[in-house]
DNA sequence: CGTATTTGACCGGCGC
DNA sequence: GCGCCGGTCAAATACG
């Protein structure tokens, strides 16, 4: 298949292809253009021709939970988390084009198909902009956004994204710029996500999705303003790899986990589950009590082990829940017979889902990134837990 | 014993 | 130039 990734930040909006099984209704997303109202594309206009599988990433972008009103989330964006963090949500200024978008907009907005080139439409702004001018420069692309999630998807209430152009700027590698040597000037994408049920947590409360990238914890920092530490995890798939990826809380929201990727990987994404030893290393509670935090930074309301009683397995189910009805038809046998049949053993198959890691990155990874359905198919075979 | 995690120290970018 | 702060390193520790 045709690689046309380059491993630069447009690839974050790059749709990549979704399975012929995906329902429909589901897929529809939206993009933003920086002088224009959010408008929805459907995906049936998207482009296939642009699908990577060599990034996992790119590849979220065609998870239907992005356009699921249920779940408008996750959410994408080029952008540092600190920008993402300090934008007052859902304010305008004259210096960043609002780009909030609700439910009611999906839902205005659906029947609209722009057959745009996706890439047409990203925000290309002057690194000289930073006083805030968007412009279209040719050479020089920088991307920003802010995320907004004012509702977790964990609470079931409304859930809104809102992506604004910002007036600080993140210089993504130019011409003018050749080579990254700035850290904050490194390509970054942004991940909002639900954070995971605490099946996923460590004893701490930190949670740490998982994807099917491998990841080797390297670094945490409390960071200023936020009383979530920021875990630092590198890709242990390949020697070499320089992949990066920041996880930390959203300080706006505690449900959101955002997820700030950097640096690409220069490998193929790994096919066996068991190269990902780094990423589901089960989380072992400390010999001591889990009350015992390592940080005293985490919050009240972080996870206890009470949340990993019964209100997990609702959790869980919710989660699941969620996801059932953005999966696609090839992916749904990858779950036992309990949505379909409807044949006993929930309980215990949610009640054992404390063992595995489900969450959202996966279950978007899992079906949004094959894109052909012998793939699919073998992919199913490495990774299903259950097979 | 190999691998992953934790955590304090260090480095360097960036703002003032 | 200085200090803050984010990001990374690496030794110690934990775990299977």
């Amino acid at each position: 298949m045709e690689n046309n990734y380059h491993g630069d930040l447009a690839d974050i909006f790059r749709p990549g292809s979704v399975s012929s099984g995906d329902p429909p209704g589901v897929s529809d997303w939206q993009y933003f253009d920086h002088d224009q109202e959010p408008q929805m594309i459907q995906k049936s206009t998207r482009i296939h021709e642009h699908q990577d599988f060599g990034q996992p990433f790119t590849s979220l972008l065609s998870d239907p939970l992005i356009h699921d009103e249920g779940t408008s989330i996750p959410c994408f964006f080029g952008t540092s988390l600190d920008e993402l963090e300090q934008q007052p949500p859902a304010t305008t200024t004259t210096t960043r084009t609002p780009l909030g978008f609700d439910d009611h907009k999906m839902k205005d907005n659906h029947n609209h198909n722009h057959n745009h080139n996706i890439f047409s439409k990203m925000l290309q702004i002057s690194p000289n902009a930073a006083k805030s001018t968007l412009s279209s420069s040719t050479n020089d692309h920088i991307i920003t956004s802010s995320c907004n999630s004012s509702s977790a998807a964990a609470s079931s209430s409304s859930k809104r994204c809102l992506m604004e152009t910002s007036s600080t700027t993140l210089q993504i590698s130019s011409p003018r710029n050749p080579g990254i040597k700035r850290r904050k000037s490194q390509a970054k994408k942004v991940v909002c996500i639900p954070a995971p049920a605490p099946a996923n947590s460590r004893p701490t409360g930190e949670v740490v999705p998982s994807d099917l990238w491998a990841w080797r914890k390297y670094g945490q920092k409390p960071i200023k303003g936020s009383p979530y530490p920021r875990g630092y995890y590198r890709c242990s798939s390949s020697k070499g790899c320089s992949a990066r990826k920041q996880v930390e809380r959203s300080r706006t929201d505690p449900n959101m986990l955002v997820i700030t990727y950097t640096s690409e990987h220069n490998h193929p994404w790994p096919t066996q589950r068991n190269a990902l030893a780094g990423s589901t290393r089960t989380p072992q509670p400390p010999k001591s009590t889990i009350t015992t935090t390592t940080t005293t930074e985490q919050p009240p309301q972080k996870e206890t082990r009470e949340d990993e009683g019964s209100t997990l397995v609702g959790m869980v189910k919710d989660e699941l829940q969620v996801f059932e009805g953005s999966f696609p038809q090839g992916y749904r046998p990858e779950l036992p017979d309990h949505a379909g049949g409807g044949s006993g053993q929930p309980d215990d198959f949610f009640s054992g889902l404390g063992e595995i890691e489900v969450d959202p990155i996966s279950m978007l990874l899992n079906q949004g990134f094959l894109g052909g359905e012998e793939e699919a198919e073998n992919y199913n075979k490495d990774l299903d837990p259950f097979g």
